[in-house]
RNA sequence: CGGGAGGUAGUUCAGCUCGGUAGAAUACGUGCUUUGGGAGCACGGGGUCGCAGGUUCGAAUCCUGUCCUCCCGACCA
């Protein structure tokens, strides 16, 4: 166990505070709600970012950026998504601040700077996009728009966590207009399996795709796909999400174009996301009770090589050895941080490199040296080993690859085992208490179910598996006839 | 929005009951000894005690108000 990192037996939530700001990932600010990303948690969400970037421009999506600011006019033009965000809307009501004539040194708004129009800080950007898209498209050969935007988004939520659920935070919303139905949910169902290869290949993180329920869909949207994760306390986190929205905002915003038959139709659309969220659903799938463990990855740095040196000579020879190493592996992609600060000792950096979850430590010191050996230590076994130099860099490069692959079996297994099946309420009940994971049950299908089962066990159904078999059974509340087994869990 | 905890050094916190010189640990700086699992000693710098009033000779401490944060719950596309 770490020095001031509560064990994850004792107290889940603060197991996971103390990791986040433990190991540098950010930190409680002075406004309510939001956090500051510190450089070691933004280096992840960088990678994150670089990488689904990638994938987004190699399915064909452009980047672009649009105002924060939402006229409220505009805003509320699609009705449900209104509604579904308006209880969580940052409002800007005024536009400038004045002396307070009562109290010299401070600032009050100033009432004479009332906004016509209050200015809605987005809490996602349909409805500015949309209103753009009307502009924008005119015929068919207009069409389609694949257009994604990374962006800061607010949700004035009443109770918020760190990475999981904070007022602002960062993501990348995709915004697309299609001439017809199937090429949308076609879209809508390419991105979310985009959102699922990245999970998996690159978080080490299994997931299982599937769509909402009524009730848990996105408010404008007739259908949500998402991708649900299973976290180490057997609460599910919804981890992204794609929807097809029908032709609801281009009614809304009146986005017609124009057929190769000379007619006016309505354009269908899809939006996706996934946000700084998956930063804690990465903390909360790997991590143990000594801190951070990332996938190799995601990273900043998945290889840290501390010196150990005791003479001028020897420390020449270490550092040598080194930093060729950190060159080959800098050729394949691959960062290396050379620790050398002198001002804390070998056993200080070991545990810190274990709290911020180096995939890999590589110990270079003279008395190895001596017999042309290294240690090198992994974080996701905690194993250590010792090493020729000859050939060191590329054992690194095929350990770096079995640890990403390690971290997804060990929370693929985890994950799988956590599924289980209800066939009785009893069952139902017993196994989302004492058990938690999924729990695999039929149901009528009915949103009254849906609420009653919430109301009594706090389970939500996650998704209906799109693989999902078709077996005829009965509802474990209701009783009534049922075609498909769905996931219901405890969720974040 | 309900319930709980809290705001004192960069950080974690003690001091408050019972008013009287602002404390510890850790971090930081300097020096020496150290360096293979969170080093030791010595010296040193560091604070409008959240904010505003009030009581008092005197307030971190008592009273009133106010702001903010965290935790639990409700809420959460």
């Amino acid at each position: 166990m770490s020095k001031g990192i509560t064990p994850r037996a004792e107290n889940y939530s603060n197991w996971y505070n103390d990791i986040v700001i433990k190991a540098g990932l950010a930190d409680h600010s002075d406004v309510r709600g939001c956090m500051i990303i510190k450089p070691y948690g933004y280096a992840i969400w960088e990678n994150m970012r670089d990488a689904l970037d990638k994938m987004f421009k190699e399915t064909g999506h452009m980047n672009a950026y649009f105002p924060i600011f939402v006229p409220k006019s505009l805003f509320e033009a699609e009705e449900k998504n209104a509604e579904g965000f308006a209880k969580e809307c940052a409002v800007v009501t005024h536009y400038r601040l004045k002396n307070d004539p009562n109290n010299e040194g401070k600032l009050i708004v100033d009432p004479a700077a009332k906004l016509e129009e209050e200015l809605v800080v987005r809490p996602t950007s349909e409805a500015i996009i949309w209103n753009s898209y009307k502009k924008w498209i005119q015929s068919y050969r207009d069409l389609p728009i694949l257009i994604n935007q990374w962006a800061n988004v607010v949700r004035w939520e009443m109770r918020t966590r760190l990475f999981l659920r904070t007022a602002e935070f960062l993501w990348q919303e995709g915004h697309t207009a299609h001439a017809t139905k199937e090429e949308a949910i076609e879209e809508t169902e390419k991105m979310n399996n985009v959102y699922a290869t990245f999970a998996e290949e690159w978080m080490g993180l299994p997931v299982i795709q599937g769509l909402k329920s009524d009730s848990e869909r996105f408010a404008g949207a007739e259908e949500t796909y998402c991708i649900e994760a299973l976290m180490q306390d057997g609460k599910a986190l919804q981890a992204g999400t794609s929807h097809f929205l029908g032709q609801n905002f281009a009614k809304a915003f009146d986005v017609k174009y124009m057929n190769s038959e000379n007619k006016d139709e309505y354009v269908w659309a899809t939006s996706w996301g996934v946000s700084t969220r998956l930063i804690g659903a990465l903390i909360m799938a790997h991590s143990d009770d000594k801190g951070l463990v990332l996938p190799p990855k995601l990273a900043p740095y998945p290889v840290v090589i501390v010196p150990i040196t005791k003479t001028d000579e020897g420390k020449e020879k270490v550092l040598a050895i080194a930093k060729e190493i950190q060159n080959n592996l800098k050729q394949k992609g691959i960062q290396v941080k050379i620790d050398d600060a002198d001002n804390v000792r070998p056993g200080f950096k070991f545990a810190e490199y274990e709290l911020k979850g180096v995939p890999v430590r590589v110990t270079i010191g003279e008395r190895d040296l001596a017999n042309n050996l290294i240690e090198v230590a992994r974080r996701d076994t905690n194993e250590k080993e010792t090493k020729e130099v000859d050939g060191a860099s590329e054992y690194l490069i095929s350990l770096l690859d079995d640890i990403q692959k390690n971290i997804f079996d060990r929370a693929k297994t985890f994950r799988d085992t956590n599924i289980r099946e209800a066939n009785t309420w009893e069952e139902f009940e017993n196994l989302i208490e004492k058990e938690g994971g999924f729990v695999s049950a039929h149901w009528d299908g009915t949103a009254e179910t849906e609420d009653e089962i919430k109301a009594k066990t706090k389970a939500t159904i996650r998704c209906i598996p799109l693989d999902n078999k078709q077996e005829e059974g009965t509802c474990i509340l209701s009783g009534k006839p049922s075609k498909e087994r769905v996931l219901f869990a405890k969720a974040y």
